[in-house]
DNA sequence: ATTAACGGAATGAATATTCATTCCCAATCT
DNA sequence: AGATTGGGAATGAATATTCATTCCGTTAAT
């Protein structure tokens, strides 16, 4: 049972690795193989198919995103520490899962996402709509569409953490604080 | 000749669509055929190969947008005033090419890419290095690595206009002007 | 009539998936 | 204990499918 784990996390993780630096349709079945030191087959003994793969990664990804973001979350804090959390959430994610918070991001949108998956990720994005209109209730973050606030800091966030991964941008805590620093910016109400 | 021109064209223009919104290793050539209503063979007369065409399609895109955002540009303007210029450089080009902003954004880095291609692409991220660079040594930008600012900037950008290309976000006036305040703010050292 | 453009079936390489077989280990028997 | 056996796990060669590319008969242009 033990070998069992083990070798089905192993071929999990190297198809990860794959999805993320390459995409799904540029990962072949025998690379996640080869990756994973296993035989083509023996994927197949835990996964119905590489869809399925695909899927129950994405969706493993999101709940683990989803409560790194919500733990300790501060419910009666203000709009601005609250802020500060789920962006730290998010940067421990990453950190822990280098690559998983790349794969969810560049999959968020791929046609080989079911339905679950979607409503997975759905669920993920309701609760960011939730604390956006809480701060624009407050005056405290500007009155644009959630999705649009969403995608600015997402995007952001992303696309700094792709060169922190490749080596192109070295992650210090001094780099992480400006970088939340600019995210509140974008979003935020100015109050001067 | 007439006829072979918009041929060409119309290949490129389903090329296009189909690997902004499949990524190039999820398009197929029977599918580029029969999108452009022509024989998968034809595309063959036209292009070399796949790995051509996309890296035609690239090349051409990277400078159209270079072209785009240089055009009127205001070598005598502040900062502020270059950075509203480049920004709506970028929105025109986006509205001109609905598809060819965020295709070039997501295979930017992309493996089928030539060195051709790659020097195209840098020639756009020099320039924008030397406007980060000036607009730091007036204090205007934030003391940020140049990737990590146009990385946040491009993110953002692209990510918001991903949402209106799908319909679920609608391009306005209003929006677009927003958009770059939130922009400019991620970026702009805050002077009060 | 000659030439060029075109389409789409044909081809071979690559890919996802299956399956007959081997391997491993723990339970059972002598 | 040592040998035997049963069954699940693992494998990788074999198969089925899909793909990029080529080829050649047909069509259109001059």
């Amino acid at each position: 049972m033990e070998a069992t784990i083990s070798k089905r996390d192993k071929i999990a993780e190297a198809a990860l690795i794959l999805f993320a630096e390459r995409g799904y349709d540029g990962t072949t079945v025998p690379m996640i193989a080869d990756n994973a030191e296993v035989g083509a087959g023996t994927i197949y003994r835990y996964f119905e198919n590489k869809e399925a793969l695909v899927n129950e990664l994405f969706q493993d990804g999101v709940k683990r995103l989803h409560q790194s973001m919500m733990q300790d979350y501060p419910f009666e804090g203000s709009i601005r520490e609250q802020f500060t959390h789920l962006f730290y959430g998010m940067v421990r994610f990453a950190q822990k899962h280098l690559h998983e918070q790349y794969f969810i991001e560049t999959h968020s949108n791929a046609y080989c996402l079911d339905e679950t998956s979607r409503n997975t990720f759905q669920q993920l994005l309701d609760f960011f709509h939730a604390y956006i209109d809480r701060g624009k209730q407050q005056g405290m973050i500007r009155p644009l569409p959630a999705d649009a606030l969403i995608a600015i800091v997402f995007g952001a966030f992303t696309r700094v953490f792709t060169l922190i991964r490749s080596g192109k941008l070295e992650e210090t805590t001094e780099l992480l604080s400006q970088l939340e620093e600019c995210c509140w910016d974008a979003v935020r109400v100015l109050s001067n």
